[in-house]
DNA sequence: TGGGGTTAT
DNA sequence: ATAACCC
């Protein structure tokens, strides 16, 4: 069972299943569930905070907070003049950065991967882990050393989030608790949602999710995106795209593969709701392609004119325009090696260096391939 | 509502 | 390219 979350039953009907031992079809997932993570972050590269009320901020939103402040009254996404009105003593410490959270997020799924290198990442601050293998050859071996009664049992709570949109359709359909969806007409739901949607989340009613747990592995894409309250010329836009290539093509650098595409979304200003996103993208020219390992000193300029034009393919910058979120996005992510083993090029990869900006590049052994020899 | 991510259509 | 979902 996955996504099974014991501490959330609350109001919720909780479906319990008794899992019996040695069954065949039983499986042991720990979904491992980090608390108001960047806050603990925060309180670990500043030891100072952890006695104070902290909470994270992004814009004028304190996006999470320690136990200290929610003690105090402060909730996750809550607005900053509420926050402090709340709780005046309120720490704030700028979280619109995630390299750092981002570092962590990895190093915690990797010391997952010690267990089992089926680990599914969801967000930054949760992962699933399949340990059914790992406690299959636990109970072998107990059996072996001492084949007294051995049992073992658990149990799985049923939990529900339906997303928003979902929520509304059912709602409509008069569907509000899981009981609701537990005993609504399945084929009436099929009608309504399609049939891929209406099964899964009927199930999931149930409790039932016997989807498997997918190693995420690396990212398959890399974005940096930033928010405002107005964007409205061209040079300005430019400026942002810039910082937020900059960013990426240091994050692309690191990681060592190669995106083939390229994404640039904005937000238009609308003084409703609607919150909806455009977006353009096209191939990354391969002789781009081929500089993005050296340093970003040779790409930034001609990336910045793919990504300017894709922009004027989105804004007509001849008419009055006013956007409140520019993001650039690196997707469509390959490993690069397309070198033969054997041949030079195999072990060799771009290095980034000081002759590599007079023209002379310079390469460095890769770390992966020392075992080769 | 931030600044990310994924998969399905 | 967008929509919907997750955190």
């Amino acid at each position: 069972m996955k996504r099974a979350e014991a501490g959330e039953a609350g109001s919720w009907p909780v479906h319990d299943q008794v899992v019996p031992a040695g069954s065949s079809s039983s499986r042991v997932i720990v979904h491992v569930d980090l608390d108001c993570f960047y806050a603990q972050v925060e309180m670990i590269s500043n030891p100072e905070l952890k006695s104070k009320p902290l909470g994270v901020q992004q814009k004028y939103l304190v996006v999470t907070c320690n136990y200290e402040a929610r003690k105090l009254g402060v909730k996750k996404l809550m607005n900053v003049r509420d926050a402090k009105e709340k709780c005046p003593q309120l720490v704030l410490v700028n979280g619109e950065d995630l390299t750092r959270y981002r570092e962590m997020s990895y190093k915690v799924t990797e010391l997952l991967e010690e267990f089992s290198p089926v680990v599914e990442r969801l967000g930054f601050d949760e992962n699933f882990v399949d340990l059914t293998e790992m406690v299959e050859k636990r109970l072998e071996q107990l059996q072996s050393d001492e084949p007294s009664a051995l049992t073992v049992s658990g149990h799985v709570y049923g939990n529900q989030r339906i997303g928003y949109k979902t929520t509304k359709r059912l709602e409509a359909l008069g569907i509000s608790s899981v009981r609701d969806l537990q005993t609504f007409s399945s084929k009436i739901l099929e009608k309504e949602l399609g049939i891929s949607v209406a099964q899964r989340i009927q199930k999931l009613s149930f409790g039932e999710d016997n989807s498997p747990v997918t190693p995420s592995g690396p990212p398959q894409s890399f974005s940096e995106e930033d928010s405002f309250k107005k964007c409205s010329s061209e040079v300005e836009a430019k400026n942002k795209i810039e910082e937020l290539l900059a960013s990426l093509l240091n994050r692309v650098c690191q990681d060592g593969r190669k995106p083939h595409t390229i994404r640039l979304i904005i937000r238009r200003y609308s003084s409703e709701k609607h919150y909806s996103r455009e977006s353009r993208q096209c191939p990354i020219p391969s002789h781009i392609i081929q500089k993005l390992g050296i340093g970003n000193y040779d790409v930034m300029t001609p990336m910045v004119d793919v990504l300017m034009k894709l922009f004027r393919n989105m804004v007509n910058v001849k008419m009055p325009f006013h956007l409140t979120l520019l993001s650039v996005c690196f997707c469509n992510l390959k490993a690069l090696n397309t070198a033969k083993k054997g041949t030079i090029d195999y072990y060799l990869t771009p290095s980034l260096s000081t002759t590599s900006r007079s023209g002379k590049h310079s390469f460095k052994m890769k770390d992966t391939h020392m075992e080769d020899f």
